[in-house]
DNA sequence: CGATTCATGTGCGCAAATGCACAGGAGATC
DNA sequence: GATCTCCTGTGCATTTGCGCACATGAATCG
């Protein structure tokens, strides 16, 4: 049963009772209408109305059809009105993904989101790999590094996470601090096993120590925080965080080269939807709160 | 929300997850259902699919379309599925309207139809004024008198209903029987108060009787049949019922120029359906004995 | 890394669907 | 009963929508 539009032009006629009465409902011709019908009655085989002069009476066939049909348009009707609304409410899914070791700083995010607007259903996803906005995994992905620049995303920057130096203590009393940047060669250092991270501060280390320097590498950066912790080097980590840990000394003041730049990207379509904007600026408040701490 | 072609090309797409897919399925060029797809978001506002190489992923309102859409697929399946079986099946409604005082007759046919088919629901409408089959009112009438003629109608002779001359015996006891044609004019007559009723019996009589001696007229045949019995004069009454009758005397022997034609007539839209064949076969098969009787 | 396959997307020519005008018929109304 | 109105139905001009061909981009495979 192809051809839903002359089914519903077969309906307006059963419930108009004329073939001119269904024609202006619809903005169409009347000569349309009657060769709608001619269509579909051939194609049933069957007679779905009784033709008069007065009009179309419709037989037990076109009753049926009335019915059916009737359900049909009513639930199209509340497709259309949930669909042309969903930009303006904000409920559903809202599926966010980011990079791994800030999900201590989305949650009061989500939560204030969440309370703001109890018809979401939040799925926050973490992964290695990157969740494809065009392949509509995600709503918003919160990325770190330089600009994301791909075709149909819009990128936001979000916040400069600063990053500091730093090492246990117990390393520091075995090691010292470095005075100045020359003695930097003289410490061990803990980093992603990625020569081609674009990390700014990764990038600044690579300037001035080599990479014999980088003695323990790890792929995920949360066991790189351990093993900063264990004193088996220094290592960048988040001032944010680390200045709360009494175990870690800052080696070097941070500098503003070090910055981490955070990214919003967003696919273009569901950019300007209430919901990703309301996110959006639940996320960009609280990120202000992220650089002072 | 107009345009239910639309939808369902979407439906397609959301199912198959490429434009090509659901193009082929459809049996339409890719180009189209990427213009139902553009037209169809344009006019709701709102993004379905999220376009990328791979194909089309639905959005959550094309999610909320493809469910919508899947049950009405169903539903219009399930619809042509009835419609197109109805005319191969006997079930629903049959509607029959007939002159008035022959339900007694039809009774019987009634019961073994709806006992061969017991799907049927019969309505049997009987009424002064006729009903009109080409406004759906009824699948089959039962029509006396000339030949109907009306456009779109098929009508078939049914049987030739045997009328007679009656009177009471109280009114034969007090005014004797008439010898030939001569001494009608003796008797007072009972008619239908209609000097253009075309039943052949009347038309007899008033090329041999002048109107005053229809001393009694009604508009219902019952009534005649009542006012006869009553004595109040001769009338026609059908030989089947009135020589069941033992206070009846037959005036004259019937002769065939009485005899009342009874037609079926059926839209001929309805007249090819199974459903009216078979009731007409039952009827045409019980009205072989109303002769006999 | 190149070839291949499969997908979307667009300009162009054409056929099918539509709109238009008019004829015809049946009720409705006065 | 004559007129008026409304509805159906059909032939013709028009336009919308469709198919086709080709370009393009991404993912897969050897």
């Amino acid at each position: 049963m192809d051809n839903w539009d002359e089914i519903r032009t077969a309906f307006q006629v059963a419930r108009m009772g004329t073939v001119s009465g269904a024609a202006e409902v619809m903005g169409v011709h009347h000569a349309t209408v009657i060769r709608h019908i001619d269509s579909l009655e051939k194609r049933l085989g069957a007679k779905l109305f009784q033709r008069h002069a007065r009009g179309y009476t419709p037989t037990e066939s076109g009753r049926d059809l009335l019915s059916v049909a009737q359900t049909t348009e009513d639930q199209f009707g509340q497709l259309a009105s949930r669909i042309k609304g969903q930009g303006e409410t904000v409920a559903g899914e809202l599926v966010v993904t980011s990079i791994t070791g800030i999900a201590h700083l989305l949650a009061p995010v989500f939560a204030a989101f969440q309370e703001a607007h109890p018809a979401v259903v939040i799925r926050f996803l973490t992964d290695m790999r990157l969740y494809r906005l065009d392949y509509g995994e995600a709503h918003v992905a919160i990325r770190a590094g330089a600009t994301p620049q791909e075709p149909d995303n819009v990128a936001l920057p979000l916040v400069k996470l600063q990053m500091g130096l730093y090492g246990s203590k117990a390393y520091v009393e075995r090691h010292g601090l470095p005075n100045g940047e020359a003695e930097l060669l003289l410490h061990r250092f803990i980093g992603i096993d990625n020569p081609d991270n674009r990390a700014p501060f990764y990038r600044w280390l690579r300037e001035r120590v080599s990479q014999d320097r980088l003695t323990f590498r790890v792929n995920e950066p949360a066991a790189a925080e351990v093993a900063v912790k264990a004193g088996m080097g220094l290592g960048f980590l988040r001032t944010h965080e680390a200045r709360l840990d009494p175990d870690l000394v800052e080696v070097m003041a941070p500098i503003p080269e070090w910055d981490s730049p955070l990214w919003i990207v967003t696919h273009v379509d569901l950019h300007r939807t209430l919901k990703v904007q309301s996110f959006l600026s639940c996320l960009r408040h609280a990120a202000s709160s992220w650089c002072q701490a």
